[in-house]
DNA sequence: TGGGAGTAATCTGTATACGGTATACGGTAT
DNA sequence: ATACCGTATACCGTATACAGATTACTCCCA
């Protein structure tokens, strides 16, 4: 299985990378719903383990913001308001609109050969469920957030991002909307080879507009661009 | 062991966050220098607390770059090499200089009159150590980043500027250059007042060559025509 | 005298145990 | 019947205890 986290990863090294990647991943696809609490013995008799990594992995993904920590009361699924999204969509617009500059001036075959396949996947998923299209999707963003040559970077977007999709996936199965929107891809690429008219910045933004309605509502660019009909 | 008395004022919240605090200021300070392993039992006997919220809160730390964790070995300050400056503050230029532009959309009276006193603060600063200095110098940053509005922002750049300011208070320590640049902060009020000529990127650039030989090197900018668009 | 292997010391990772606090429920008084 | 209060329960935060692993040291041999 792919990796879920960017911090080292040896899987059988300690229990605590385990659970993180294991309740990382639960609740990015929704199986754990925002709000739950996380109990830590149940969690603990359920893997067969002792409290203390599930404590520690806790507090891991609470720094990463997927969890959220009431003192004396435990650890809650973090939920997203409307405007947390939008906030974090600013910023992911800045960061990876910089992942995809750097990207272009470092690019090479071997990264276009790369992106390409991921693309071709894209492009081509039909049958599967919502959680392999977000999983494939954010496959594809990592591999930008990679090839931007900045660690520390792709630590910030690999801290931000899957939050989202949390948020999205859970939002797609209550509400049954359409399926995840994977066509938009190319766009991005077409970026980074230096072949479109479009700028990072504008490029992200039409990206997320698939998804939001002005996620760019809390970043320096909506006060830039006269375009957006400015509801607020 | 004069920490037993600190230890004393009981920790209204947890012994971990007590501990981070403690434990970040003193990486900062440096007082731990980078490459010193980290042993959870003597830190424990020092704070008269067990191993366990000392594990908890340099996990917390490790999550926040300053210390870096080796399976089964132990916890490292870490140790940044001249590219990681560059790349951290690449980064920073990006975030920060946001964090000005959306400071300057959301300004107020109250605001600058905080940031004014701050600022009264850094240039009148004469006396005290270089410790102090780099507190008061992450403060006036930290005022801009709290302004800015987005939460998410200001936990990025708390997570990505600290370690730089350990960094620079080590090598100011080790090398005895000059005293800590406070001069300079004047600028960045400007900006935020759109009193300045300056952009924000140009700004922060500025900024930060105070310190560093080519800071936006692992930048967009550094590739980027050196007058960017005026964004007002 | 230097290097390598074996052993001991020490530390991390994990398990179990305990105390304090917050919540929930039931009883009593109004 | 409702509101308030006291007790009980459950859970988190922390402490103590144990096992595996790594490191450092020592001893032996070349």
């Amino acid at each position: 299985m792919a990796d879920t986290t960017a911090t080292q990863e040896l899987p059988s090294t300690t229990l605590k990378t385990y659970l993180m990647a294991t309740l990382r991943e639960a609740i990015i696809s929704g199986k754990f719903k925002p709000g739950d609490r996380l109990n830590e013995s149940q969690l603990a008799r359920q893997y067969n383990v002792s409290r203390i990594p599930v404590r520690e992995a806790l507090q891991q993904l609470q720094e990463q913001g997927l969890v959220m920590n009431h003192p004396r009361r435990g650890m809650f699924v973090n939920m997203l308001s409307e405007e947390d999204c939008a906030r974090i969509n600013s910023l992911r617009i800045i960061l990876e609109a910089e992942a995809l500059k750097l990207c272009r001036a470092r690019f090479t075959a071997a990264y276009e050969r790369h992106l390409a396949s991921l693309l071709e996947k894209l492009e081509n998923w039909q049958a599967g469920s919502e959680i392999e299209a977000a999983a494939l999707d954010l496959e594809f963003h990592r591999a930008i957030w990679n090839y931007s040559g900045n660690g520390y970077l792709e630590k910030i977007l690999n801290s931000l991002v899957p939050v989202l999709f949390a948020h999205q996936a859970l939002e797609n199965i209550s509400h049954d909307l359409l399926p995840w929107p994977l066509h938009h891809h190319r766009a991005l690429l077409e970026v980074v080879q230096g072949k479109s008219q479009q700028s990072p910045e504008e490029a992200m933004i039409a990206h997320l507009k698939l998804r939001y309605t002005n996620p760019e509502r809390f970043s320096s660019l909506a006060f830039r661009d006269p375009k957006p009909a400015a509801d607020q």
